[in-house]
DNA sequence: CTGTTAGCGCATTCAC
DNA sequence: GTGAATGCGCTAACAG
């Protein structure tokens, strides 16, 4: 085990032992400038003996170049769950490749006092907003701040917002044609809520309208439930469907605990998935879509790529205070797990 | 909406607006010399019209005073919970007092380069590792480092270790005194997977002896059954026990999945909780314990506790390089949530 | 190829 | 009560 020396060794020291100067030391450490490599020796020789990391903080302060950004993300009621560290884990990647940390945090969505103390403390250099609502005050409080922001999702008003979303106009036309070409007239819908559609959560909103409108080009009929978010509902919002309709051959569906109840009934009806019955899910993660039986075909934006993008428009936005504003609507997904396939042949 | 200034406002600029010296601004800022009421004033205006915020990672570098810290939180395959966030928050509270961020780090376990890239950056002032494991090689990796850091869990070989933990030892004493004292003499202990325990799993292991010593000097009988995690073990679990050993009037649990089974079971069988059998469970959070029908009585560390006091041990560290060692270990709570009551009288 | 110099924004010691 | 001066550890012109 090294022995721990008493004080932490700066670049003075490094300089000193290697018997250059200060600023060689550096450039040999960003490489920013050739050394010969003799000198480079020397320098390697002499930070080894004595432990010498630099310090990024004072690195910071120096260059002005951004080191930690922060990446709320409000957890409220439902913790993180795998999925979610997608998102976290890319954005991670993405800023460590330019040498800048990851700060995550999870206060309320509601607490824009600590907000409010974490910007003014000068400790980060830009921020990434998650689960972004239709009316945030967190944008409305970063507007007056002259930090960089970008936000995963999109406020109603997004004049002059940098925002990372998936394109959710375009999820159902591409449920929609993906059904209608292996045959299917009549679908089930299980969506939200009506309250959750109400209050303006955009992501239901933009998939239910969008998917709709191109059921009607494509001469689908559509049965749309809104049904509450648990397995319970879920069977009985089917059990009622198909004794109403049955004609539906497809179940699309935005709400996971809801179609695990869809599953289940389909399983004690003795319906099979998808000989009798197609099925495909909006949104949901790869572990929740493999998590039932039969795992569930599903239209999602790939894990990673919203974080990816939002660290990467983040980048841009510290490093170079002019950039332009850049709202990314990330294209939709389509993976194909086996619970779609050609409509039945069914007795109205 | 405030028009965004061209730049930062610095500590001089306040100060000629003020008309002041750079020093004086300072000293009203922390409070730590006297100032006029009058200078005071208008060093007040003058910040509040140039939105003066002070910086707090130059303020580090010139004050050589922490302000940053991880808490590295494994996330793993489980995610992270609400009851999880207990910890986090309460850590990220106790930081907060003293100017203090919290860097949430969820990188793998494993991922020793990573947790050495972090470091290494000199970014951050210490650290705080959870989902401590008998052998940890991030402990091994700290302890060739000058970083603080301090663990929650404790590794085999705690030699100057700064830990919290849980005192598992005492958990068991208070489990079995407490229902000896509602008249019990013969109980269920429904653990975690033998594999769990031959790994070296350190609470199963420390809470299960401290159980089965203090259940011999109170004369009680318990029935271990390492039952692997998952609701269908623990319903068959329980139904086997009272098979063979119908004199068994309460279960103890260290198996979240399983406690639910087990209460699943008794339902089906009629069973009422508490006055035919008494439920008692080790180490979960109050969320998951008020989930269950009825809620069950839990022994465990009060959420919070742990992470305050790692932040707190990690401060003195951070503050005073030869702050000595602290050991500590959080005494269990007992939880009453009416799943536990006096031993019925049952035909053997 | 390498050294010198002047900051980054602030805390703090030493003066007055 | 207040100001001036020095330095935290490093970067980045500006000089050779």
């Amino acid at each position: 085990m090294p022995q721990q020396p008493p004080r932490r060794a700066t670049r003075a020291d490094v300089a000193r032992l290697a018997g250059v100067s200060d600023s060689t030391v550096s450039y040999a450490l960003t490489g920013d400038r050739p050394i010969s490599d003799e000198t480079r020796e020397r320098i390697e020789r002499a930070m080894d003996d004595l432990g010498y990391v630099p310090h990024a903080r004072a690195a910071a302060l120096a260059s002005k170049k951004p080191s930690l950004v922060a990446l709320h993300f409000p957890v409220g009621e439902r913790g993180i769950d795998v999925s979610d560290l997608n998102y976290v884990n890319a954005a991670s990647d993405r800023a460590e490749v330019e040498g800048i940390q990851l700060l995550m945090w999870t206060h309320d969505i509601n607490d824009i006092d600590a907000l409010r103390r974490l910007v003014s403390q000068g400790l980060i250099d830009g921020i990434i907003l998650m689960e972004v609502r239709q009316h945030d005050e967190r944008v409305d409080y970063l507007r007056t701040t002259r930090l960089p922001f970008v936000t995963i999702g999109r406020t109603k008003d997004n004049t002059a917002l940098s925002y990372i979303d998936a394109d959710f106009d375009a999820w159902g036309p591409l449920a929609v044609n993906h059904l209608a070409d292996l045959g299917h007239t009549e679908v089930a819908l299980i969506s939200q809520p009506g309250s959750v559609v109400e209050s303006g959560y955009g992501p239901v909103i933009l998939t239910q309208s969008s998917l709709m409108a191109q059921a009607e080009r494509r001469g689908m009929r559509v049965h749309l439930v809104n049904s509450r978010p648990n397995i319970r509902a879920g069977r009985e919002a089917l059990a009622q469907l198909l004794t109403a309709h049955p004609g539906i051959t497809a179940a699309v569906g935005f709400n996971a605990p809801a179609m695990i109840g869809v599953l289940e009934e389909l399983a004690v009806m003795g319906l099979r998935v998808p000989e009798d019955m197609s099925i495909l899910h909006f949104g949901i993660s790869p572990e929740q879509a493999e998590m039932t039986v039969p795992a569930q075909t599903t239209i999602s934006v790939p894990g990673g790529v919203l974080g990816d993008e939002a660290m990467t428009v983040l980048i841009e936005r510290m490093t170079n205070a002019s950039a332009p504003t850049r709202q990314i609507l990330a294209p939709p997904v389509l993976v194909d797990r086996g619970s779609t396939g050609p409509a039945p042949l069914r007795a109205d």
